[in-house]
Parts: C-alpha cells; structure tokens; sequence
DNA sequence: TATGAATGAGGGTTCATTCAT
DNA sequence: CATGAATGAACCCTCATTCAT
C-alpha cells in the first residue's frame, strides 16, 4: 500500500506549509534553509529531497496558494446563479478581494510574487486536475460561459482587470493608501464594468476609434 | 572647504551609480557591498560613511531615478503646448513609458520598488527641490492647472491611472505578455480616458451611481 | 541457483564498470556513491552490499584494469616469436604504451593509482586466475624464461624500468612535456636496454663497481 | 611602515605552515578548511585574503618545498670543488635523497603533487628571486657550467633522470620495496651515470643509433 | 576622513550511511 | 536480496561590519 508514499506527501507539505509561515512572518529573503527544517522538524538533507532551493519552494507555494484563492471563488459562483459575464467577473473579483482582506498575510505574499504570467497557469489549474487546458480554452468555457464570443479581444480584457485588480488592491487592503478597500470598491468596480463595456461587441466601440486616431 | 565638499559628494556620487549598474545587472540579492566598493574604488569602511547598508542605498537610488523620469517627462510637456488635462495626462504617461522602453533595465529596477506612496514622493521632488510641498498641492496646481476643480475625486483618480499603467506597462514591456506595449497603448490610452471622463464633474455619473447601488 | 548467482556477479560488474566511466570522467573525488549508483540503475543500499566504501572499489578497478593491461600485452608476446629476453621486455613495454597512449583516460587513471606494488600483484593475477603465485615465481618463468638465470639482480632491474616507463610516460602522454611519446621512445628503449645490459652476468660489471667505490 | 604588511606576511606564513603539517599528518583529502584555520588561530575568512581554496594553497607549499629541497642541495653545491658535470648532478641527487630519507613526511607529500613541470618551475625560482629567467638558461648556467655544450639534448636527459630518481626514491624511502634507499643507491647512481654517459658528445653514441634502427 | 585586514556567524549544499519496508 | 527515504554532520564559502591605523 501506499504508506511511504503517504508519508512522502504529508513531509512535503509540512515542508510547504512550515516555509510560507516563515516567509510571511520573516520575509522570504530573512528565512533560510535551516529556518524551515528546523521549524519543520525534519534533517536539512530531507528539504533537498522534495525541492532544489529557496525560490522552488516560493514558487510552488504561489501558484498553490493562487489557484487555492481563485478555486474558492470560482467554487463559490458555480452555486450562484449569475449568468451574465460581467457580473460572474465582478463575483470573482469580490470573492477574492474578500478573502484576501481577511487574509493580509497572504496578499503581502502572493503580490510580491504573482504576475500575469503566473496567474494564468494557477487558473487553470484551480477548477481541473489536468494541466493540458489552455488558458484561453477555460476561460472561454468556464467563465465567460454562453457569451463565449461577446467580446473584442477577451484576453487582453482581462489582463487590464487583473492587473488593475492586482496593484490597487495592494496598495488599498496593505496601506490604506489613498483609501481603504471599502471606498476603493465602487471606483474599481465601476471600471472594471466600463473596460468590460469597452469590449462589448455589441457596443459601439466609439472611444477606441477615437483614441486610435489621436495615439 | 569647497573642494572637500566637493569630494564628498561625488564619492558618494560614485558609489550610487556602481551600486545601480551593479544592481539592475546582477540583481540586488546577489550585489554585495564588496561588490560596489570595488568598482566604485573606495574602501570599504568608505560605504558606511555614506549610507547604514545595502537597503539604504537601494532607497535612494529608487527615489532619484523615479523622479529623474517623472521630470524629464514634465520638462517635455512644459515645451508643449496641450492644455486639457486629459491630454497632459496622456502625454505624461507616453513619455515614461517610451524612456523605459529603451531602458528595460530602469523599468525593472523600477517597477520592483516603486509603490503608490514613493511615486507620490518623487512626483513632487521631480518638479522642484523643496521638499515641504504637499503632493495634493503639487498635483492640482501643476498638473490639473486651470482644471483644478473639474474632477470628483483627482487622487483616487490618478492612483487608478498609476496603478494600472505600471502593472500592464511592466507585463507588456518586460515579458510581451499578453501583447507587446505598442500593441498594449491603444487599449491602455483608451481606458485611460474612460477613467477620466468617469471622474469629470460635468459629466453625468451615471455608471457610478449604478455601481454603487448594486456592490 | 546459478541464476542468482549471475545476478549477483552481473550487478557487481555493472558497478565497476559505471564507478570507472564516472572516476575517469569526473575524478574520484568528484563521484559520489549516489552518481554510481543511479548510473548503475540499483539502490543505494545495494552498493553497501557489494562495496565497503569508494575507495574499495577504486583499488579494485585499479588492480583489474592493470592486471588486464599487462595481460594484453603478454598475450600478445605469446604470438611472436621473441627469444631474446631483452627483446621480450621491449615488446611488453611498447604494447602497454601503444594501449594507454589510445586510451589516456585509463592511463590518467591507472598513474595515479598504480604502485611497483600493486604491480606485482597484478603481473601475477593477469597470466593466471590463481593469486598463489609468487611475483618472482611467475617472472622468472615466464618472462625471463631460458634466461632464467643470466642476470644479476633481476627484480631491482624491472624495477628500475617499471618506474622509469610509468613516470616518463605519464608525463609524455598526458602533458607532452617535455616531449611527445613518440619522440621520447627512442631514448627511453636506449635506456632500458642500457639498464638490463648492465645487468647482465657476462658483461664485466665495471661501473657498478666504479659507482660503488665512489658513493 | 611595514607593520601592517609584516603583519600580513606573517599570517600568510603561519597558514601554510599549519596547513603543511595537517596536509601530511592527515592527508589533503581529509583536512578542511576548518581544521587548518582552527589551528593556525585565524578566522575562516581570513583564510580566503590570502588562498582562493584548499588546492591553492597546496600548489603554493609544493613549489615552496621543492624549491627549498633544491635550494639546499643547490647551496651545498656551492661550497664543493666539484666541476665535473656528472659528479655536480650526482652530489645534488645525493644531498636531496638524503635531506628526503630524513623527512619521509615531506618525501610523502612532495612525491603526491610534484611533478616535471612544477619541478621545472621550481628549480629556477630556487636559485633566484626573479621568475624572469628562463629554465634552460638557468640549467645550462648554473649546472651545466663550462661544460654548456657537453650534450645532446640536455633537457630530455635530465628528465629521465628526475623520472628515475622520483619514482624510485619513493618507493624504496616509503617502502623500502624492493630494496632500501642505501641498497639502491648504487643501482641509482650507477645508471643516472650511465644516462649522462649517453648524452656526451663526445662519445660515440652507438647505442642510440642502434635503438633507434630496430624501434 | 579614509582605509582595508580581520572577523566569524551563518548561509546553502552534499553525501556516506542506515534501516524499515 | 534489494530498496530508497531519511538523516545530520560536515563541507566550502560569503559578507556585513568593525576598528586600528
């Protein structure tokens, strides 16, 4: 049976869990190698076992961490009953920001690490087992569902709203700075209607043509 | 007296220019103080006349060079002649982002350091030496000008901007990812523009009433 | 039985073989028991079961690798038609050389194992399977053969020119200092002519006799 | 003044010493860094002024203690009335064998890493502060003497003889196999006599045309 | 002011060896 | 017999910081 494996499993997560307390209560750079295994309980060779170093273990956890945040989201709007695609966005968005509101720690590490990049292979990965689904392939299905070709450009769309997302929200829920998450609330979700707006294929696209000319 | 002034300075000169080539080419981790007063060609007890430690230097250097780009940028509208703050806006933000499109080096030094709060800093010591000015004062005089009182909410206004050209500019220029900054302007300008006519007092706002019915 | 016996015997072989591709390709310093092992395809554990430690292996090789180098060469004497021991003890030298001057990763491995010790051993081991054969048994049967008793001190003698052979060689071959092989065979067949010339019992002895009245 | 400089000579000097007798008493293999700054009464760092690693720090001693062997042979040298070439080579042998058998420690040690090249290298600097002097003028100078143009091929002579004498010293020093040091001196002598007698122009030099038409 | 030799704690990493399976 | 996960001592090396000059 699979006790050595099990056992395998369960250090390595003790590994994970143990790193990112370090990380998120000493910083990434002031935790070291020894810092995990001692807390972790484990002989400092066990560490090289299961990760090559530091920064493997930091990634892993952020894209763990990542996909955990968007599966909540995305597990709490399947039993919603939203249909029209900018709200099932704005759900997420605020599921998310909820979660990390009560969760500082874990917004300090995942902005400090997550990028479009990384974010894109964490949310396919939240909602399958299976990493052979492209990116836009989910996104397409699982999210903007039967408005599937309602917009110019859904890539692009949502990379404007995760990365407007991503830095005001950091700056609102760590500083405060220049409002808090609850007064930054209305403004970032009116916008990120307006972008969505934007790319709406039904919609005039006015403001795009007119902006082409000038730049 | 001068003249050991004089040298003080630009020892000091010396050692935050070493430390900057040294830290955008082999990283900040990996630069040692060693590593920068080698090059620079000082002792190294000459480091800690100057600056506590390797932070301290980092700091100052983000500063200068954030407000070094801010005010060449301001320098360059001054020479022109566009007058709707829309458009100072724009050309703002155009000019920063054409300077760290030929110094990807800058932009990433940049961009891993700098927040909403520095930025403020630096927005205001890139137009005058004094540093006793309030960044509100600052903004609304030289930047909004005759417009002083033509928006709702000019600093959550310009935070949204900031934020949103930093984090894209960053994926776009450093990675190409999702597309290319040529490709990504259009899109940003637009929205850009959208969210200064959301914030236009003789406009109705609309769009925002609504969104703060339903959130 | 037999089955497991080869096995065994075939698991073993497999070690020493991998364990001398990684020493003459990294170093033995530089190979650990992991590389040979996972090289090998077994078990770490496995190793312990064949091999005490590195360096058990190593002299292992060392011997096996000598002893059929030596073998070689012998085997080859018995197809020619030599009489002359002089003649003999040419040929054996010249083969040894040829194989190791193709084979420098084997030379480079054996000089910096081999000993006048070792050398005797595996002399002996490389005609015959049996190990209770006496060096000086085995050399004057078989290499000294007719001339069984016509020199002074044989064993000092092939000692002289064992050393001489292995350490000119070594730096010939492997550094071409101070000149290549082929340009130092000339002189060194001279010389070890010149060496078992002096020892010959019907050659008048005289600068032996000289040299030990002067030192 | 120097102090600081003397200072540093002097730690320079106590490190090698103590690394010299850890090196020989446990073998360069199992003697760490550690060990050597432990006892030496330095910090580890200290270690690192003035030696890259533990194998810098070796090469250093070897070509110090070989050049100190020849240096003393060399002086000796200088005090005797001997012009004869052969009997100057002899005398240096002779004084270094037994400067050897008197410190097997350092036989041990120099036989493990010396070799024609380092010896070459040492030679020169043994006589001489400057390193600018070449090794085949400072030979044909300093040993050959009047007799400059006694030879064929002086160079390859004296490595055969330092091959020779090398190898069989240490075997016979270190373990007394097959015969001891004062039992092979002859024999030693004997042939490196008959080496230089084969290199004299001014003998017919039969044996060599010989060789060479049957090799 | 300026120097740079000296420090030594602490970093990351390796690896021979064991032993429960 | 064979395995390979786990160990943890020991390794090399770096580097911020100090202080006598």
């Amino acid at each position: 049976m699979g006790k050595v494996e099990d056992n395998k499993k369960k250090k390595q997560n003790t590994l994970l869990k143990t790193a990112f307390d370090l990380f998120t209560s000493k910083g990434i750079q002031k935790t070291s190698i020894s810092d995990i295994v001692n807390q972790a309980g484990v002989a400092k060779g066990t560490f090289y076992l299961y990760f090559t170093d530091k920064y493997d273990i930091r990634d892993k956890l952020v894209a763990h961490k990542s996909s955990e945040l968007f599966r909540h989201a995305y597990q709490k709007l399947l039993t919603s009953d939203l249909t029209a695609f900018e709200d099932r966005v704005i759900f997420l968005v605020d599921h998310i920001i909820d979660e990390l509101s009560n969760n500082k720690i874990l917004l300090d590490f995942i902005s400090k690490n997550l990028s479009w990049r990384i974010f894109k292979r964490s949310l396919i990965s939240s909602a399958t087992e299976k990493d052979n689904l492209d990116f836009t392939e989910f996104y397409q299905e699982k999210i903007l569902g039967a408005e599937h070709a309602a917009f110019h450009n859904p890539e692009v769309m949502l990379f404007l709203i995760f990365e407007l997302v991503g830095s005001t929200c950091k700056s609102a829920l760590l500083y405060e700075d220049p409002i808090t998450m609850e007064e930054l609330k209305p403004h970032l979700y009116r916008l990120i209607r307006n972008i969505m707006e934007n790319y709406r294929k039904d919609k005039e696209p006015e403001s795009l043509s007119k902006t082409q000319k000038k730049q």
